[in-house]
DNA sequence: AAATCATATTCGTAAACTTGAATATGATTT
DNA sequence: AAATCATATTCAAGTTTACGAATATGATTT
């Protein structure tokens, strides 16, 4: 039977099956992000974060591109937050995805144009 | 930060984020099954699939109701379809989930009416 | 109450995932 | 070319998940 669908649809479900990498998405959804930014949000280890990223990229679910000294993540395709959508939905249809706009503690120049 | 919600979200995730898992929601995506029935169509060992089934069930995106002698499985909140339909639009859009209809080797009354 | 039916559970081992610690990379500036 | 910046990788131990084998359950019929 068509199993290869399967496990690829699998591999997509594993990739999303995990509090931090949603939590990285739901930082994604609202823009592109470089690293130090979903770190400071966050509040992990650099390296810890970059593992994640590594997962979601691998999975081809963010895309990313250096802009001078960051590295800038994105959302290859939009249809993964449909999908966190509907399963939210089922989980507590209240919930809102926060814009944390600039950060305090990112280095980056969207969050701190004045040292750049 | 909202942690329990993303730990409720990665559970969902968990439980979809298995081949047998998925091929058996979306056998029940046409219609409730007995146990039986998966178990003719996927060709498993009877109780493998009722492994897979519970854990679909302790997430709670299966319910289950006892009718004679079989126990019929249904998907307890259509939302859970659209998620995997979201991700199969990533993986291959052009998939198309096969309805099986009555089923050869499969003993309930929906498959077997002459018998019971 | 014994036999029969569909379905469920338990247990053990192997494989996969998680995450901290340490360190590496490679582009950019000095 | 050395220093500095953001980011990435590797390793290892702990934890969780997968799944086969064996067996249990509990409703229904004989």
């Amino acid at each position: 039977m068509n199993d290869t669908n399967y496990e690829k649809l699998t591999d997509q479900f594993k990739s999303l099956a995990h509090p931090v990498r949603l939590q990285i998405l739901d930082i994604l959804r609202h823009d592109a992000a470089c690293v130090c930014h979903i770190n400071a949000i966050l509040d992990q280890r650099q390296a810890y974060i970059s593992q994640q990223l590594s997962v979601l990229k691998d999975a081809g679910i963010v895309s990313n591109k250096k802009i001078g000294w960051n590295v800038y993540y994105t959302i290859t395709d939009s249809s993964i937050l449909d999908a966190i959508d509907s399963i939210q939905k089922i989980v507590d249809p209240s919930y809102e995805s926060k814009d944390y706009g600039v950060v305090e503690n990112c280095p980056c120049p969207k969050c701190s144009p004045d040292t750049n």
